[in-house]
DNA sequence: GAGTCAATGTCATATTTTATGACACGAAAA
DNA sequence: TTTTCGTGTCATAAAATATGACATTGACTC
């Protein structure tokens, strides 16, 4: 499985093509990059080159802001998963990512500004995963 | 698969992209598509846009003229393959694609003028399949 | 050897796409 | 009300692509 993650990790589409895969604008892309939520490698040219993976951020930065987080809630989910990555190294974990991300979506979303917000936007067990 | 059939015939890459990915010149795709061999997309801005499917092709062109195949060779090959996806409907079918492929390819081979090639060049049991 | 043809290189010009920075705006927060 | 946040919009510059023309190279023919 060692190919395919190289795949899915190799910046191949320009902006243009992730803007009709997300349904995203140029502006929201680079903003969310600006925001640091994604890390866009650049071509020689100086274009912005994404990766499956990171249409699949994209889409679940989509999905978070639909859920009504902000910014700064989504980043500090990435950089609590990023932590859990470094220290997965030395331990057994437990936890899968699915668990780490459910758990961290619900610590945000229950901790951040969500007062006065319909609970139906919400659907059981956290966002897709 | 149907799902996965789609994404790979969804027209999603720019030359530039596929130019890396083939290791093959803008002029020689467009040739290809002049010469009939890949019939391209093209987006709002009439820029080509690629498919994966659309770059397995372009691979397996470059494979088929290493083996010293020329445009029209290639062609029929497309063609015949076209036929029997045709006369696929109607019969069941003995022959898997990689039969078929292999059956034309030899038959091409052997018919076009690869007098004072070396044999060497051949692999044997045809293209990669 | 000269000529021909197939596949590709190269160049010029026009159009499209993208990058960047600035300003604007509506909704939510303070 | 005033700020802040996420996004829209616009202007300008640069990169990527389309197209058509001409050049080149190698293989084949005569």
């Amino acid at each position: 499985m060692k190919e395919k993650e190289l795949r899915r990790s190799m910046s191949v589409f320009p902006i243009g093509t992730v803007m009709k895969l997300t349904d995203l604008t140029a502006r929201q892309i680079r903003y969310y990059e600006e925001q640091d939520l994604i890390h866009t490698e650049r071509n020689e040219g100086n274009r912005r080159m994404y990766s499956l993976n990171d249409i699949d951020v994209l889409l679940e930065i989509k999905d978070y802001l639909t859920d009504g987080l902000n910014m700064a809630g989504i980043k500090r989910i990435y950089e609590m998963q990023e932590k859990e990555k470094l220290s997965f190294q030395n331990s057994t974990h437990q936890l899968t990512d699915h668990d780490v991300r459910r758990i961290l979506y619900d610590e945000i979303v229950s901790q951040s500004g969500m007062i006065g917000k319909s609970k139906d936007s919400f659907q059981s067990g956290g966002p897709r995963l």
